[in-house]
DNA sequence: TGTAAGTGA
DNA sequence: TGACGTCACTTACAG
C-alpha cells in the first residue's frame, strides 16, 4: 500500500504527536475498512475532496468508536518508536561467511543443472514455469492440470506426486530450492547490509489486515527454517561479539486464543494440563487414547486443527491430506463434535459481524465488512477470512502489546539489550552473553510474554539462545 | 505489470 | 455453479 501522507514512523520524534496521530488514522482505517490502492481512488471511493476531509472523517468515526480509539491509542501509537527502535538496531549478517554458503549451492545448482539439460536435450530455461510444464506435459506425458489461464501448473505440490516415478521432477524440486534461496537469500541478503556490517529491515502496522506487522526490504520474516542449506544461511545471521540472541516463541498462540475466545471446555481443558493439543484432537476424533495416539493421527490432527482456523472447506482438508472428501468431511464432523462450542462460537461471531458491520480482535481493532453488511448470506470466502481475523488478529494485538512493555520495562532499562526482530510470534533480541544478566532477563522478558493479557488458558514461551539465528539451543 | 512459484507465521 | 485455508514479501518469467 502506498502512503497516504508520509511514513509516520520517521517523523514520530520531530513531528507534533498530533500530526502523526492524523496521518496515522487515514492509514489505519483506511486499512480496516476500505483500502483503495492509490490516493485519488481512495478519495472518490470515500467521496471526499481531499485526505484531509477524509481524516476527519477518520477521526469522526474513532470518535465514535471508544473501545476501538483506546486500542488505536494504547496499541497501534505507543508501537511506533518500539518498531524505529528496531529498524535502527539491525541485526549482523555475516557476508563472508553467508559467500560460502553460496558457492556450496552454486556448486550443487551447476551438477543440477548440467544434468537436468542433457536429460532435456534442447535449450531450456528451468526458471521458466512455462517452458518446464510444457516439457514435463509433452515430452515426459506427466499429467498436469492447467492454471487458472490455461498453462500447465508445475508447483510443488502438483509435480511432486508425480516425483517418484520421474526422476527429473525430484531434481527439478531440488533446482527449485537451491535456486530459491540463491536469488532470494543470498544475492539479495548480501545487498542488503549496510554500512553498519547489520541488516536493517522496515516494518509497517498497515499492510496486514489482521494487523499483523509485515516486513519488507528485505523481508525479515520469512528467512528459511532451520533445516538444510536454510540452516546455513540463518546461521550467517549473528550476534555482535560479546553478545548473543535469545529467541522468545509464543508456543500454539493461536489455538490458544481459539480455546480462550470460543471458550470450549475440552480444548481449554486440554490447555490447562498441559496436553499436546494435537494428540488431544487426534484422541478425540479416532476415538483412540491419548497415548495411543500414532505419529500418522497426530498429523492429521494438526491439519485440522490448524485448517479450522482458515476456515478450510473438506475440499481443502482432502487435497492437504490426499484423502478422498467423504473422508475429509467425517474428519471435520468429528471435530466439531469433539469441540462443540468452537462451532457455534463462529456462528455467533459472523451473525454479529453481519449485524454490526464489522468483527473485533481481543483488543477492539476492528475489521469492517460493511460491503456484504447488508447481506443476509455471508460469502465463502469473506467466510473465511472473518474466520481468521479474530485468531491472527488477537495473536497480533497481544503481540504488539507485549513489545510495548517490554520496551518500556526491560529495554530502555538495560541500554546492553536490543530487540532486533519480530517474527510474528517470535521475538529475537541480541542481549550480552553474561550468565548473571541472562539469569534475570530470560525470566522477565518470558514473564511479561506471559502475563500479556489474562486468557482462560496459560500462554507459554519457548525460548532458544544462540550466537547465532540458526542454530539456536533450547532453554 | 500480472502470474506463478516459493519462503515464513 | 465454481471454488475450494488466512496473512504477508520477493523472485523470475511472460507479455
Amino acid at each position: 500500500m502506498q502512503h497516504v501522507f508520509w511514513d509516520w514512523k520517521a517523523h514520530y520524534s520531530d513531528e507534533p504527536v498530533e500530526t502523526v496521530f492524523d496521518a496515522m488514522i487515514a492509514e489505519f482505517l483506511l486499512l480496516s475498512g476500505s483500502y483503495v490502492g492509490s490516493e485519488e481512488a481512495t478519495i472518490a471511493h470515500h467521496k471526499v475532496s481531499n485526505l484531509n476531509e477524509l481524516v476527519e472523517k477518520q477521526r469522526a468515526l474513532l470518535a465514535a468508536a471508544p473501545r476501538l480509539q483506546e486500542y488505536f491509542q494504547t496499541i497501534e501509537l505507543p508501537i511506533i518508536p518500539v518498531l524505529k527502535q528496531m529498524e535502527k538496531n539491525g541485526i549482523i549478517l555475516d557476508v563472508a561467511e553467508l559467500r560460502s554458503v553460496s558457492a556450496e549451492i552454486d556448486a550443487a545448482l551447476a551438477t543440477l543443472t548440467e544434468t537436468m539439460k542433457q536429460e532435456v536435450g534442447f535449450e531450456i530455461n528451468l526458471n521458466s514455469s512455462v517452458q518446464v510444464g510444457t516439457f514435463l506435459a509433452e515430452k515426459l506425458q506427466v499429467p498436469l492440470k492447467k492454471t487458472k489461464t490455461g498453462k500447465y501448473a508445475t508447483n510443488e505440490a502438483e509435480i511432486s506426486q508425480h516425483a517418484e516415478n520421474v526422476p527429473f521432477i525430484q531434481k527439478l524440486l531440488e533446482y527449485r530450492e537451491l535456486s530459491k534461496l540463491r536469488s532470494t537469500y543470498i544475492e539479495s541478503l548480501a545487498s542488503a547490509v549496510a554500512a553498519d556490517g547489520r541488516i536493517h529491515t522496515t516494518y509497517s502496522q498497515v499492510v496486514a489486515s489482521t494487523g499483523r506487522l509485515s516486513s519488507s526490504n528485505p523481508n525479515l520474516q520469512n528467512i528459511p527454517a532451520s533445516t538444510g542449506f536454510g540452516q546455513k544461511i540463518k546461521s550467517c545471521f549473528k550476534a555482535a561479539p560479546g553478545k548473543i540472541l535469545v529467541s522468545f516463541d509464543y508456543s500454539q498462540q493461536e489455538l490458544r486464543i481459539l480455546a480462550h475466545l470460543s471458550k470450549e471446555d475440552a480444548l481449554l481443558t486440554a490447555f490447562q494440563e498441559q496436553k499436546d493439543v494435537h494428540t488431544t484432537t487426534a484422541a478425540q476424533i479416532f476415538h483412540v487414547a491419548y497415548t495411543e495416539v500414532t505419529r500418522e493421527q497426530r498429523m492429521i490432527a494438526k491439519t485440522i486443527n490448524f485448517g479450522v482456523i482458515y476456515g478450510m472447506s473438506s475440499f481443502g482438508l482432502s487435497t492437504q491430506l490426499h484423502i478422498p472428501v467423504e473422508a475429509a468431511q467425517k474428519f471435520i464432523s468429528e471435530f466439531y463434535k469433539t469441540y462443540p462450542k468452537i462451532r457455534s462460537y463462529y456462528d455467533t461471531f459472523l451473525k454479529n459481524g453481519v449485524e454490526t458491520g464489522f468483527v473485533e480482535t481481543i483488543l477492539g481493532r476492528r475489521r469492517f465488512v460493511f460491503e456484504h453488511a447488508s447481506q443476509k448470506t455471508i460469502d465463502n470466502a469473506l467466510r473465511r477470512v472473518l474466520i481468521n481475523y479474530p485468531i491472527q488478529g488477537s495473536a497480533a494485538d497481544l503481540m504488539k502489546k507485549v513489545m510495548i512493555t517490554i520496551h518500556h520495562e526491560v529495554v530502555t532499562k538495560n541500554p546492553e539489550c536490543r530487540l532486533l526482530l519480530q517474527i510474528h510470534d517470535d521475538l529475537v533480541f541480541e542481549v550480552p552473553d553474561d550468565a548473571k544478566f541472562l539469569e534475570k532477563f530470560i525470566p522477565e522478558v518470558r514473564a511479561h510474554m506471559c502475563r500479556v493479557y489474562p486468557l482462560d488458558v496459560p500462554i507459554e514461551v519457548d525460548v532458544k539462545y544462540g550466537t547465532n539465528w540458526g542454530e539456536m539451543k533450547k532453554l
